[in-house]
DNA sequence: AGCAATGCTGAAAACGATTACAGTTCCCTT
DNA sequence: AAGGGAACTGTAATCGTTTTCAGCATTGCT
């Protein structure tokens, strides 16, 4: 059904190396030649077959993603950063949802041995370190975004937690908190794990005591903060703030104060991390954590592609990028120093 | 660098036919001969190298999924359907973002033409029927969701949005309303047109006149709600409920509304259309209409996956679902029927 | 005009799998 | 024991490009 180079080739009258010298880098084809060419193709309606050139070439300038969720804005941020730098350099993005299955990660990774990319990018990867170090390891191309991995020629991507974790707490101390729950992800996370670091390092600066009773674990999900959040509260009832190590998990804090009339900020200061669109639309806006999503996305591609064209590692591949507190009205309720 | 069949089929001491077999149905291969194979290709960590199957069997197992935006939940809620549909019937999903560009669609429809997918999938396409007819007509494999194409062979699922325009305005006719403004999305939309006939059916049912001034366009983004909502207040304020095209557009409404101090619903009740994430979480709840978007994802790749493998055209290739009305805080407030 | 150098072009060998066809082995039956 | 048939395996062509290498023109220079 399809009309092939040969065809093209001998409707122009030439060899098909000529035709796919017009149709690539066309260097030392005639003028003439090459107008015959362009006609023939144009008259015959051809298209190169895509899947022939990358085997012959070895490539197929295609990079997969994966991420754990592609209905989480926080990803798909991220993926328009991609997306973007990758059609600048003539590159496909081929997106693979994990759907929070660890298990759904590694089966993706297989588009990788299997040469149908030429390089694959784990988002907040859920697999363990050794598993993306095992198939680095074996030369294959791979980026990561939301954590540092040990392994030079491995371009990485992430923020400082513990960083920003602090200046969380320490936001919240500024408003009168003393005590301050934490709601972390599910804790094999390194996210989880550093936002944690940073809150207790935090509350050490600032001499308040660290209650393990006041920390929780929310699995970064809505539901799961809501359940954290109850657990919370059924203990004990006296903190006045909380920090949810992401939006989503502090939108299950809003939904149960509502239910309980729990007023916020002005009875529980709540503050999020990843600026999720949602949380600038619910009442009362959630304070949150920026991260550059876009320019994570189109930096780690950048990078990515930059490695597989180099023959020795880059000088640099490991980037840690600032996120920005984004103080607003759900922790913005001054608090008596009691 | 890579292991290839060849070798394998050294190893194992038999021939690259028979790896082959037991790569794929395995019929007709001895059981010792079949674990000899499975041995080999454990020990060398042999995976097959895809394109080349690929191009021999001229086929690649992959849909192109072109959305207009990647960031909004209508689309990703629809690729979660599509995902997993065809995670079952092993085929990938390539995800394409248009980024709002008609051109950007056509781009990647020529990833049909060059062999890299076997089909491709239009969701809410911005380019005209012309284009898609044409393409189909030469015989590729298109499926369009939203949109109801005159063409055998092109499964479509789309929802009828006339049906579903009737029951908002009639809903809001109940809670007392008269005055009802329209806010559409661009022009050219099937969408946009469709939903205003509903809009102008019901007000011809209720026996309310037409009133253009109280039309507008939104473009069906939240910048172009606000600023149609501006023009909308400037040119004539007697109206109370407004029915906006999409949520994005309605949630310009809140926003315009806010600055103004205008009252949602007291003042002025609103209704969108898509039940975005958002719309459930904002203040007041935004009444809107739900589409079945995973379900229209998962019956689309089923549908367009049949039609490849079937030799004639399928009995059914044009589905109407349904959509549902979710009246929620922005819409109920009742009005005296004055 | 003759020669070298340059520039275009084409023939054919990859790329790594699948598969039609032919050939071999093996078993069973008589 | 021989023959026939079934079941398994291998050889080689094929998918549609790119690219090396060699050959052929053409041009410029003397």
């Amino acid at each position: 059904m399809d009309v092939k180079i040969v065809d093209v080739a001998h409707r122009a009258g030439v060899s098909t190396a000529t035709v796919s010298r017009v149709l690539n880098d066309s260097s030392g084809v005639t003028a003439k030649t090459k107008e015959k060419v362009l006609q023939a193709i144009k008259e015959m309606g051809y298209y190169p077959n895509a899947v022939a050139k990358n085997l012959r070439v070895q490539k197929t300038k295609t990079i997969a993603v994966i991420v754990q969720d592609i209905n989480v804005s926080y990803f798909t941020e991220i993926i328009k950063g991609m997306e973007n730098m990758a059609y600048v350099k003539h590159y496909k993005v081929l997106i693979c949802d994990a759907e929070n299955q660890p298990s759904k990660e590694l089966e993706y990774l297989t588009l990788l041995m299997n040469r149908t990319v030429d390089a694959a990018i784990l988002v907040a990867p859920a697999i363990p370190d050794s598993d993306i170090l095992d198939i680095a390891g074996r030369g294959y191309a791979i980026g990561i975004v939301g954590r540092h991995i040990e392994h030079e020629g491995v371009p990485c991507i992430y923020t400082d937690n513990v960083k920003f974790s602090t200046e969380v707490v320490t936001h919240l101390v500024g408003m009168g908190h003393t005590s301050i729950a934490f709601l972390s992800g599910y804790a094999e996370s390194i996210d989880s794990y550093e936002r944690l670091e940073g809150y207790m390092k935090a509350l050490k600066e600032h001499r308040l005591p660290f209650r393990p009773e006041l920390i929780e674990n929310g699995n970064f999900s809505e539901a799961g903060g809501y359940e954290a959040m109850e657990r919370l509260l059924s203990r004990s009832a006296d903190f006045t703030a909380v920090y949810a190590a992401n939006d989503e998990m502090a939108l299950g804090i809003y939904k149960i104060c509502r239910e309980r009339g729990i007023r916020i900020p002005e009875d529980l200061a709540v503050v999020g991390v990843d600026n999720n669109r949602i949380s600038k639309y619910i009442t009362p806006t959630l304070s949150t954590v920026n991260q550059p999503k876009y320019t994570m996305g189109a930096l780690i591609v950048e990078k990515l592609i930059d490695s597989m064209n180099e023959d020795q590692f880059s000088d640099r591949r490991v980037f840690k990028v600032d996120s920005e507190l984004l103080v607003r009205s759900s922790s913005s309720f001054q608090r008596n120093s009691s």
